[in-house]
DNA sequence: ATACTTGAATAAAGTACAATAATCAAATTG
DNA sequence: CAATTTGATTATTGTACTTTATTCAAGTAT
């Protein structure tokens, strides 16, 4: 009664996971095994990145258009502890291609010196405008000739609270 | 010689791990292992949403305004297999807010269908053109009165890589 | 009494192990 | 002899278990 027997190629093939890899198990927090799980499958959110640049001769397949994959956030994100959205309503920025609906990136890790758009809460209230000094008076500027700067005062209770980085529009 | 004893209280204390929660091993493919625990360092890529809007009187803190936490990766790609991300280099669609080195996310799922942005070769060249059909002919539009629409014939071998889904701009 | 040492208690963290799955070839069947 | 069954072989996968870390209180020394 022997089957099968000691022999090469004998027993379940490699690669044959649902990874199609060797694993490893790598303790978790609780917390995060949905998310992770989550990221996994999508591959660890890597995407390619398609450049413009034309190599030598016509490019064949599409393929040869992928320079490398990238992960988003870390693309985006230099600080995930010091960094929020915020999703823009009005149009008070729209010269600066800051649209109603836009998502901002914004760090407030970064210094908000003259020039950088900033999110800052007036009276409590979230805006976006651009920091702007002169003559030592401090200013939030609209980008839209429809709106008017905004004298810092120490009434307005003016409070920075970051500055934007990145501006996400969406096309659909 | 009896240390300790049982008592309430003793022993390692809970939540003193470097989660500061319980964990769980679970099995992940090995190319995948280092960018999971980046992802977890960074807390699942979870960043805060603010909302502009005001509720009822008027925000104490800064907590107050965060609407909810989301991931980019979650809220940007629906489909990671059929996304792709493009550097834009050129000024040919100024006019839509795309401009040089913005970073364009593209799905392949999406129809291109007249008036969308989209991502096509000619000649083997990558291009962001808008799509507009006309008396049954086909063109890819810029938008900047400094270039022309581009007719889609046979010759100029054009194929739609994708339709771009959000533009992804930088303000530093 | 006060400071220091020691070991019991308990949680955290990594890994070894057992259970499961998949494949192949020998054995069996029709 | 072709089709099917069986069991050896090997990879995968989930988790139990061991090792390590941390804390507290009893024991010991000063």
């Amino acid at each position: 009664m022997k089957h099968g027997g000691k022999r090469k190629g004998a027993g379940r093939p490699k690669g044959q996971g649902q990874y199609g890899e060797p694993t490893k198990p790598i303790r978790l927090p609780e917390s995060l095994i949905e998310p992770v799980l989550k990221f996994v499958e999508n591959k660890g959110y890597q995407l390619p990145l398609f450049t413009s640049k034309v190599s030598a001769g016509l490019p064949a397949t599409i393929d040869d258009h992928i320079e490398t994959h990238i992960d988003l956030h870390q693309l985006l994100i230099k600080n995930t502890g010091t960094t929020f959205l915020v999703r823009v309503s009005g149009h008070s920025m729209i010269d600066a291609g800051i649209h109603e609906k836009d998502l901002l990136i914004v760090d407030r890790k970064i210094s908000p010196t003259n020039g950088k758009i900033v999110i800052a809460t007036i009276d409590g209230q979230l805006t976006v405008k651009r920091l702007y000094q002169k003559n030592n008076q401090l200013y939030l500027m609209p980008e839209n000739k429809k709106f008017k700067p905004i004298p810092i005062t120490e009434e307005n209770h003016m409070m920075i609270l970051g500055v934007v980085t990145n501006v996400i529009h969406s096309l659909l």
